[in-house]
DNA sequence: ACAAGGATTCACT
DNA sequence: GTGAATCCTTGTA
């Protein structure tokens, strides 16, 4: 699923956003996920069906948007880690202070913040005629890259980070000092 | 009830 | 490249 989403649409209100990167998240045997360990107040949206948003809010100041994908009663997601603003530029750059265009949704955080994701919106099907909807393209035309995934200290090496390849609007790579050294040494 | 640490960003060097 | 800001969730006592 986490791929499929690589060049959708999502939006909410004037502001639009291509997706550029996500990172695959698999609750029951998957430890880096918050659902590993069950079920929670905080996570019971990645518990329910597909199509609709877990939102979490991370270190203190910043929310995360997640696509549920997995089947109602498994919990598994895509976190959506960066994307590219194309359309409602004026709202985007009001919520984002002084960052420049490329960095308006560059990031998990940036990425909610541009378009105004918060708890409000915990839990929105996506994929009808709500306020928030994720529009995939029709053609699959974009060449994906993996990787590790970024900020977890376990199963970092997991390759499900995907990413539009070469493209601008993904997020700079920062591994988690958690995370021990990597498999597979990077490149100077 | 308490402590730990986090699916990050920004300013500054 | 480094460090600070900041508060919620979770595991353990």
């Amino acid at each position: 699923m986490a791929p499929s989403l690589l060049g959708a649409i999502l939006r909410h209100g004037e502001v639009a956003v291509r997706i550029t990167e996500v990172e695959a998240y698999n609750g029951a045997s998957d430890p880096a996920s918050h659902a590993y360990r069950g079920r929670t107040a905080r996570n019971a949206v990645m518990f329910g069906p597909s199509g609709h948003l877990y939102l979490y809010f991370n270190y203190g100041m910043h929310w995360a948007a997640n696509v549920v994908c997995g089947p109602d009663g498994r919990a598994a997601g895509a976190l959506l880690r960066s994307g590219e603003v194309v359309e409602g530029f004026d709202v985007a750059r009001s919520r984002r202070g002084t960052a420049t265009d490329r960095d308006l949704a560059r990031g998990p955080g940036r990425l909610t913040q541009a378009l105004g994701l918060t708890s409000a919106q915990r839990g929105t099907y996506v994929f009808g005629a709500g306020p928030v909807t994720l529009i995939r393209p029709t053609i699959e035309g974009v060449a994906v890259a993996s990787g590790p995934r970024v900020g977890v200290s376990l199963e970092a090496d997991r390759p499900w980070r995907f990413w539009i390849a070469g493209d601008p609007y993904v997020s700079a790579y920062r591994r988690s000092p958690r995370a021990g050294p990597p498999a597979v040494p990077e490149l100077p």
